[in-house]
DNA sequence: GAAGTTCATGTTTTCAAAATCCTGTCAGTA
DNA sequence: TACTGACAGGATTTTGAAAACATGAACTTC
């Protein structure tokens, strides 16, 4: 469904919801340990959250990714996209070269209503939202 | 979601049930020139129908692949599952190690609905259904 | 301002999926 | 029997994601 490097994101995102210290950042090593995720991995992935704005991070000693106010207002959605790209959610089951209704494969019409539900689940998921979950869950291995 | 593999092995099993004409074998060339697939790829995913059942063969001149009525019976899941393991409709959308409602990861809930979904979809379009929809699509490249 | 810490970035290596190559085997035909 | 057409299957190559490596840049503290 979802790549590697996607999964990791979003095990990242989460974890720093949950145990991101208020006004203070957290290194990719402890989150790499928690999530038991190659560090330097994860830091490439980390980095393109932050290109893209949907994370933050500072530099130095005592530095690390945090999420701002405004990333906490981002959904999940936002973060598979940027990762794996728009194509994860839009494109045919059946690798076909378009996806619509209007040339549609056999298992489209079905298909389609498990992918919206995906795509619900990613909106509806708020990162803010998130942290009321079960979430120690994430870093389970 | 599915692999390459998997998705070649559907979008196969699609086409004989359109175009698979009655006691008549379809060579693995027509197969893949229709779907527009390496021809000696295909060849080894449908061996590996074959080989658990799913579908069937002869070989010599005017050899080739069909759908024995055994064959007819069986769901898009058993193709899926025979391709790709049955991990794919029972493993943790972020990736971790078990996937259960006893320790759920924080999409969960949410996600066992629309993976619930997607068997459905597989169990219900029984190959031998498929044919009645518009089924010139797999093709489509 | 020197040293140490942590994120940022480019390059290389590893590994498995995807694809190809090549030979074997079976069945039909003459 | 010999020949040909098609599936069967092992071995190999290619490709791209995943992971590791190495270096640079920013920041803090002393
Ligand atoms: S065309 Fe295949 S899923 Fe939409
Ligand atoms: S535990 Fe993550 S989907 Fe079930």
């Amino acid at each position: 469904m979802f790549s590697k490097s996607c999964q990791y994101a979003i095990r990242a995102v989460i974890y720093l919801t949950a145990h991101g210290r208020e006004g203070q950042n957290t290194g990719v090593k402890e989150i790499a340990e928690a999530l038991q995720v190659p560090q330097q991995f994860l830091a490439k992935i980390l980095q393109e959250l932050v290109r893209h704005h949907l994370l933050s991070s500072v530099k130095g000693p005592n530095g690390g990714f945090f999420l701002s106010e405004k990333n906490l207002k981002m959904s999940l959605l936002e973060v598979v996209e940027c990762i794996d790209g728009k194509a994860v959610l839009t494109s045919c089951v059946l690798g076909l070269p378009q996806c619509s209704g209007v040339n549609p494969c056999p298992l489209h019409h079905q298909f389609v209503t498990c992918r919206e539900g995906m795509r619900e689940m990613l909106v509806n998921k708020k990162i803010t939202e998130i942290s009321a979950d079960l979430l120690p869950q994430v870093s389970r291995f």
